[in-house]
RNA sequence: GAGGGCAUAGCUCAGUUGGUUAGAGCGACAGUUUGUGGCACUGUAGGUCGUGGGUUCGAAACCCAUUGCUCUCCCCA
């Protein structure tokens, strides 16, 4: 067979076991927050049906959706039918002669076909968490993978702000955990649309919230520029401009909102909604919690409260995100199911947490002590008590080769081993051993009992 | 989808206006040292200079193409 270079694809990443134990920690913090709120475990396959992904993202998300390729395309007796499907998807359609099935983009959307599929037999409010792994076929750079983790918390059937105090209360709570100095965005899709309203287009709802979610990156004068290039008239984006200008506190801006919003009604349901939320945070959030009215977010469904996180003092994208959505199972032909969530991206806040060195020193794992292997006599009993402290749950192995003792020091430390436990033909003889403290060079004289006994 | 940068040993990188047999540090392995590691010293192995073509008496270096990586924009976690 010919040899193959050793390689994996753009975008995706192998982790070291000491990589692995900190993106560890950070995924048992978050689940124990989840658990700690109420949400319970769920996991969907890596791959759904295309037609359950397609069109749910917006046009720029089905590109980047990985599909997979059919199996049998080969056959000669469909040779025709395939290359009819074929010409469909050089026209830039697809096809389930080609492609059936795509790789899941985000973890929302098969939750929502989950909770319609499974309508009947879940228990409302429904409250689940999921960590899995999600591929997009994005261009990768810094901060942006093609396969990455993401965690999210969904509470779907209820209509309750009380959901979107508690996920609020769990970014708080997680970020603090970690040690993470983050911004928790807070936004609601109503007051973006009734700033369309007030513009007298609510067709260009989505002209103008693309144009403004830019506006701490590229200014006002460039977001007028794209708004007038989007079609806008020069009232409207005076209106805009108006809206743009609001800063301050959260209570100011709160003040100014309400005076641009005086008369339109789905403005003043917004403005309520986050005014329960800010008033609801207790004590979890400390002022985190910061109104962006230009925070816009992907537009595909979001129907209320939004939210993004912001990592502070380092250049990163958002790091988390969220919002409330009225009706995803919708788009499986259940209506009626209104829900709330809210996403951590784990490889941005792992990269986050790198470059702010917020690791704590001690991860723990890996083995405990390394038993050295001295003969075979020796061997054995030393394996004997090794298996007795891997009982007492002590991570513990045995040098396989009967090598020299340098040997043996060196791979303890390369692994960073704590202790070595020596049994030589001489303590063989006298039915004792030797445990050595790799880091301090202490050494004891122990019998196997103290051993077994040794508080590690 | 658009646009930059980079590619030399396992890793990080030198390599002069194009000129003999392409180097260093780290790492690996062996030895000094068959009952005590981290240090030190000595030695050994390891390179189609990403790939393909071109220019030249001569290319790691210059030109073209290609692949991979990386970064920015778009968009996103």
């Amino acid at each position: 067979m010919a040899k193959t270079k050793a390689s994996i694809p753009q975008g995706t990443r192998d982790f070291s076991a000491e990589v692995v134990r900190k993106r560890n920690y950070i995924f048992n913090t978050i689940k124990n927050v989840f658990e700690l709120y109420g949400f319970a475990p769920l996991e969907t396959p890596a791959m759904e049906n295309l037609e359950t992904l397609m069109g749910k993202y917006g046009e720029e998300g089905d590109k980047l959706i990985f599909k997979i390729l059919n199996n049998g395309l080969d056959n000669a007796a469909k040779q025709e039918q395939i290359k009819n499907d074929f010409e469909k998807v050089l026209a830039g359609k697809n096809t389930s002669g080609i492609t059936e099935r795509a790789l899941r983009y985000d973890l929302t959307i098969p939750f929502a076909r989950y909770v319609a599929m499974n309508h009947g037999q879940l228990t409302f409010p429904f409250k689940r968490y999921q960590i899995q792994p999600v591929w997009r076929a994005d261009r990768p750079q810094r901060g942006r993978y093609r396969e990455f983790y993401q965690c999210d918390a969904d509470v779907v059937g209820s209509k309750s702000l009380l959901n979107e105090v508690e996920l609020v209360n769990i970014y708080a709570t997680v970020f603090n955990k970690l040690g993470i100095d983050v911004e928790i965005k807070i936004n609601s899709r109503k007051i973006l649309a009734a700033l369309a309203e007030l513009c007298g287009g609510s067709d260009k709802m989505v002209d103008i919230t693309v144009a403004i979610d830019k506006l701490d990156k590229i200014g006002i004068d460039k977001v007028k520029e794209e708004l007038t290039q989007r079609g806008l008239q020069q009232n409207q984006i005076t209106n805009i401009e108006q809206y743009l200008q609001i800063g301050g506190t959260n209570e100011e801006k709160l003040v100014a909102i309400k005076t641009l919003f005086a008369n339109v009604e789905t403005g003043k349901q917004g403005i309520e909604e986050i005014e329960y939320v800010l008033n609801g945070q207790w004590s979890t959030v400390n002022g985190q919690l910061a109104i962006d009215f230009t925070l816009a977010r992907g537009l595909n469904y979001y129907t209320g409260i939004i939210f993004e996180i912001k990592a502070q003092g380092v250049q990163m994208g958002s790091i988390g995100g969220g919002g409330r959505y009225d009706d995803l199972t919708g788009l499986f032909g259940v209506p009626d199911i209104p829900g709330v969530g809210i996403s951590f991206g784990v490889d941005r806040i792992y990269d986050v947490m790198e470059e702010l060195k917020l690791f704590p020193e001690a991860i723990s794992g890996g083995t405990k002590i390394l038993f050295f292997n001295l003969g075979e006599a020796e061997r054995k009993a030393a394996f004997t008590l090794m298996q007795q402290l891997r009982n007492k749950n002590i991570a513990c192995e045995i040098y396989p080769e009967q090598t020299k003792f340098d040997k043996q020091f060196k791979y303890a430390d390369k692994k960073q081993i704590r202790y070595a436990l020596i049994i030589g033909s001489k303590e063989l003889a006298e039915n004792n051993c030797v445990l050595k403290n790799l880091q301090s060079g202490e050494q004891t004289i122990l019998s196997h009992n103290e051993l077994l006994t040794y508080p590690f």
